[in-house]
DNA sequence: CAGCAACTGACAACCGTTGTCAAAACCAGG
DNA sequence: CCTGGTTTTGACAACGGTTGTCAGTTGCTG
């Protein structure tokens, strides 16, 4: 089994960082905010606690447009999506049971095993209006 | 405005390539299978036809997990989602009214404006599992 | 206080994608 | 048909986010 990972100051760091911002955050952008509050970590690191936060379930992923993975903590452990601010991040945990009651049912009409789905709501918050 | 665009060989080569592959394509694959059928077409412009579809609208685009885009010209140029295959990329078009409604209203609800939304759904089809 | 395994980070490599630009292909107008 | 200009093409280089490498550092356990 996976052995478990050692408390160092960057994970620390990382980790904490992502509980205080609200909004999804890329791993440059994170890598930038440590470095101006002077908690400075090499940027390899900070993918590395990204994406071994992301397996753990702990910060949910999600892409931009172009590609750029983006990183949150949620409040909420369980499967839900997001209602996203396009020009700050902010984002806002939103759950819609009919939505996966019918996303499993069309998956099963048409013969599909294995379902899962991603669904995300992009618009301007009201503040950056 | 925008000069109508010339309709050259390898412009037809790559509509039709979409129009007969069913599934979801990434530029590469679509530039390896032109060259396998002897209809070679630069990488690059396989990517520059591919875009020019998209933007037009003629095409879907989505992107697998790994943010690599991938194409495909559905049968309904209406707003919809895919069912698609993980294995095999094979996809079935499907809508879901109430998941439309739903977003919105959701949306408003937290004061976001000019909503837009993504949904796919992904799995393994039958012939695959 | 070892001593070893895990972690770090500067750096290079990777990979999909986009920019560049000279050569080739289209398409009027003559 | 030619021909001139405009668009398109494609090999190549550059780009940007991400991942691999590996020697040096750091937690942890015994
Ligand atoms: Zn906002
Ligand atoms: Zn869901
Ligand atoms: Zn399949
Ligand atoms: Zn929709």
């Amino acid at each position: 089994m996976s052995p478990a990972p050692r408390t160092t100051r960057q994970r620390t760091a990382v980790a904490d960082l992502l509980s205080r911002v609200d909004g999804f955050r890329s791993a440059q952008e994170l890598h930038e905010l440590l470095r101006r509050e002077g908690a400075s970590v090499g940027l390899t690191t900070v993918y590395r606690h990204v994406q071994a936060l992301a397996d753990a379930g702990e910060v949910d992923v999600l892409r931009h447009e172009d590609g750029e993975a983006v990183y949150r903590r949620c409040a909420s452990p369980a499967h839900h999506h997001h209602l996203v601010c396009r020009a700050c991040g902010r984002s806002v945990e939103i759950e819609g049971p009919a939505v996966e009651r019918w996303t499993s049912q069309v998956a099963a009409e048409h013969g599909f095993t294995d379902v899962q789905h991603t669904l995300e709501v992009f618009g301007t918050c009201a503040d950056c209006a």
